[in-house]
DNA sequence: GTCTATATAATGATAGAC
DNA sequence: GTCTATCATTATATAGAC
């Protein structure tokens, strides 16, 4: 885990903001540089590749970014209810409450679309979502679920977030994303932490 | 509801496909040519407005699709949990198992790569899932819950549902929409109408 | 590292013959 | 309705000066 100096990392979050908004195709180098301040020279100075390369680096700084955000509470040595509760604000806050949408959703819409350097992204996405989804398990497990039980829940808790995410953006309503996590903070509390 | 001719239909379904698998921006003239063996000249005969008018009217097809395959089993005169079942079971046809992908998900991504004819599709979506979210409820509500936990229920299945077609494919991994819908329906009967 | 200028390919879109 | 041929525009990508 390489560190980021601040100038780059500032760069790849304006350029992961286009990527969200528009799509890999609809993210136009005209839209990058405008929205860098940046010339179309300079972002290949920066990424020889093109938007392949800047894709392929900003999913590996977006997996970092929710492991820190996000799965890194899963991890801590507190209840298992509070951890699972701090993920999910935490996924909150990473969407900014449902309003931003993520950058690995985005690009896994469209398998199809670029082979290329799009399979070993799809593969190093996969990967990355297994072991949340085990940690998300882990956590229930502790929590004294038998390890079926612990994979379901731990399945249908990335289910809410990233469906309410997406069903948010369908309804053109952040209160659906919001009102889904309040309810699945509930929820986990009463299933599966009832004292 | 003006009826499709079938010849005018096998194109719309071949058109839907391509923008499904390659996303608005993605997908280009030449790739929805060779998908329906036509030129672009004819695709342009068909709609003289390129794009933008297709995407349009393979939206209301879609709605149509979705309101006949999934929603229309709630307005059966059957018992409310019967229609919810038979609604999810719809819409696991209608996303072939979660493999498919929907329309309205993916043009809903990127709201603002195409505003100009994008926005009336925005606002015909969301309309379009007001009807259906209230659909829901009103099952709910017929099975006898409270009007404000029949929403919540109705906000529940179509997070789950889009959840897990959105998580099916991050992850690469078709089982997780059909367990998740298998899930889904065993959670309706159990705790909404356990008899 | 940044830029302007430019090369090259692909895109959406049209003209006009059949 | 379908096509080939073509247009103008925009896309990705590079060369080379500063």
């Amino acid at each position: 885990m390489i560190p980021v100096p601040p100038a780059k990392s500032v760069l790849i979050n304006k350029l992961t903001t286009v990527f969200i908004d528009r799509g890999y195709e609809g993210a136009t180098l005209t839209h990058l540089a405008r929205a860098t301040g940046l010339s179309k020279a300079s972002l290949y100075h920066h990424f020889p590749g093109g938007k392949g390369e800047m894709t392929t680096l900003l999913v590996q700084h977006t997996i970092n970014h929710l492991d820190q955000m996000v799965f890194r509470h899963l991890q801590q040595d507190k209840r298992p209810d509070e951890c699972l509760i701090n993920m999910i604000n935490g996924f909150s806050d990473y969407t900014q409450a449902g309003q931003s949408g993520c950058l690995l959703a985005v690009l896994s819409q469209h398998p199809v679309a670029h082979e290329a350097v799009g399979n070993a992204r799809q593969v190093l996405i996969k990967t990355q979502f297994q072991t949340w989804q085990r940690a998300l398990s882990d956590c229930f497990k502790k929590a004294g679920l038998r390890p079926k039980k612990a994979a379901r829940a731990a399945d249908e808790v990335l289910n809410t977030l990233y469906g309410a995410l997406q069903v948010a953006r369908l309804r053109q309503q952040p209160e659906v994303f919001t009102t889904a996590t309040k309810r699945l903070n509930k929820r986990i509390s009463r299933d599966y932490f009832k004292a």
